[in-house]
DNA sequence: CGTGAGTGCTTGAACGTTCAAGCTCTCCGG
DNA sequence: CCGGAGAGCTTGAACGTTCAAGCACTCACG
């Protein structure tokens, strides 16, 4: 049933072995050292050499060695990702997407991405990768004030990167969103569609979530508009949301306009306005935040405050390779702005 | 504004450079060899030896040099995983838990997890992390039918196991759910529950959201239901089927139960359901299909036929690794059971 | 008591790069 | 015509392991 020789795979390679930096030194005439300045663009050769090492290369397809090179230069040429290891939950539609963004990014800069989580003991992965040199870098995310794990990799002495906010105890390099100004750019566009009557609908959770909060309050203000403590809701469950949403809506005043701190939330007061036979994008307007893919679950689709992963991915890969080619820390952080995402229901 | 020295970063390891092997060997009183033999279970050395050694390993925190190891062995100890390049759609949130069940499989094998995805040509991204030596084999998933990344990594000899199944003409290791069992119990399901008439809401695009359907009628014929096609909706976009899905409920004799390929989509003939007034779990059962955190985002919460994605990436790497170490391709494929996760819906 | 087969351990070499130091020209200023 | 600097290239060593051989000693067997 099982077992068959994997010899037998191998068709085209028969005893030809891969090329090395020697081979390569041979066919081009000049020696091993030579080749390697030319491949990691060093000086130190005339342009007349350069070219016969490029045709050699070409000629032999030949790739230098990442485990011999690691040995060496001491670099990987991989970074280190700690992906939340609690259980999958609501924001997790951002969390792949935001993968993704990593991988693209540090693929611009020829380095690879090692996705790694934890079970139990947070640290005890990243002690492990740093011991055995696995890494060069780390990319943190969610976090905000005291990360165990930032705290740990500064006193290693380990470069890393962390999208969200720490303690300013310490100089690191981070990327945030500025959450505040989105959720107030959110009222910005409702204020511009006419909207004059609002609600919120969030989760209370994360200190992001507070800052959604306040980003609400803050565009509201700066529009003066006022709003009851009754039309902001604050939920665990969805099914609480709904609920609170349904009681929001069959008010006698009822808010024309709801921003939601989460678009899966959204999407929970998208339905509950429909249940209550509400037209979403007329008679109440929604908008979400995230942008992942969940804004495309509702119908009509979500109008959302995008959250820009790739420019995100970017900074951070960016911050986290200044680190370790130049051994500097940012010390001052980045904060990135969002994007209204527009769809149809508001 | 930026840049601060990172020398004083590292405040504990003043001039103390990590320890290696021949440390080991010296605190120990054995040569190299011996520690290298106990670190990787080899015989060789008497009981008391491993002892001495096991000791001053803890004492001096030594852990092996991975490129080091990886440049003399051969063996990286990483396993790439493709990541579908893809927009990001409805089954995404399949896809993170995935990719996290994966990277715990691996670590149980020692092993680490290099996520990596394309853009443009698929195979470019394959050939380079083959020619650097970058991981040891690799695990692909989304694949029916011809797999060009199967057939490059075939052709080259480098070990894989794959997510789906392929053409069989290729002996290759695969995993796969079997849908059609599993979209057959949600059936068995709702007939254990009473139900008698029923709908299907599924897509149609890739391979095994035909299988699902197909288990569907299988279940059906097995309790000598009939259904008419009018009850089966496939839809691309979740407009049309939150439409569709509101034209087959409003029917005169409308079904009581909706089996759906998708979470996605039975959150969708949740809501729709639910604006016609109709109550979930009572007045119209919905099953959905992936049991990922979309399960979790309807009221009451969804009742879906789960993909058990632990036990699927266990196998996967399990396969590889057999494949890696011992050269055999497990020439039969592997189908793993899915399994009913009840919620308030069904 | 010589021989063959373990058992327990050591040693030099190798894996495929880059580092650090050197070597050989040429060219230019004094 | 000597000295110094730089351009262009080479060479031995090193990175930290594991591989492949070998060595010394013991023990059983004929």
């Amino acid at each position: 049933m099982a077992g068959k020789q994997a010899e037998d795979r191998e068709p085209t390679q028969a005893g030809k072995a891969r090329s090395d930096i020697n081979d390569v030194a041979r066919m081009a005439r000049v020696s091993r050292q030579t080749v390697s300045n030319v491949l990691n663009n060093r000086t130190g050769y005339s342009e007349e050499t350069r070219a016969r090492v490029l045709v050699a290369i070409e000629a032999l397809d030949y790739q230098p060695h990442r485990a011999a090179r690691s040995l060496r230069s001491q670099r990987t040429m991989q970074l280190g990702y700690h992906m939340p290891g609690e259980q999958l939950a609501a924001d997790n539609a951002f969390v792949l997407g935001f993968i993704q963004a990593l991988v693209r990014a540090a693929a611009d800069h020829g380095h690879h991405v090692l996705v790694f989580t934890d079970q139990g003991d947070e640290l005890e992965v990243f002690r492990e990768l740093v011991a055995i040199r696995g890494v060069d870098g780390f990319i943190l995310s969610g976090s905000r004030g005291d990360d165990p794990r930032a705290r740990y990799l500064h006193q290693a002495g380990v470069p890393f990167a962390l999208f969200g906010r720490t303690a300013p105890s310490l100089p690191q390099s981070w990327v945030d969103i500025d959450s505040v100004a989105g959720a107030s750019s959110a009222v910005d566009y409702l204020v511009g569609k006419g909207h004059e009557s609002f609600a919120y609908v969030g989760y209370d959770a994360k200190p992001w979530d507070v800052e959604r909060l306040e980003g609400f309050r803050k565009g509201l203000a700066d529009h003066g508009i006022r709003v009851g403590e009754r039309s902001i809701i604050l939920g665990d469950t969805l099914d609480a949301v709904h609920g609170d949403v349904l009681r929001l809506l069959g008010r006698k005043r009822r808010p024309t306009a709801i921003v939601s701190g989460s678009d899966v939330l959204a999407a929970v007061a998208v339905n509950a306005a429909k249940s209550l036979g509400l037209r979403i994008g007329q008679d109440v307007a929604v908008t979400g935040f995230d942008g992942g893919f969940v804004q495309q679950m509702t119908e009509p689709v979500l109008t959302s405050v995008r959250i820009p992963v790739d420019r995100i991915a970017a900074e951070l890969i960016a911050c986290c390779l200044r680190e370790i080619d130049e051994g500097t820390v940012q010390s001052a952080g980045i904060l990135i702005p969002t994007e209204i995402a527009p769809g149809g229901s508001a």
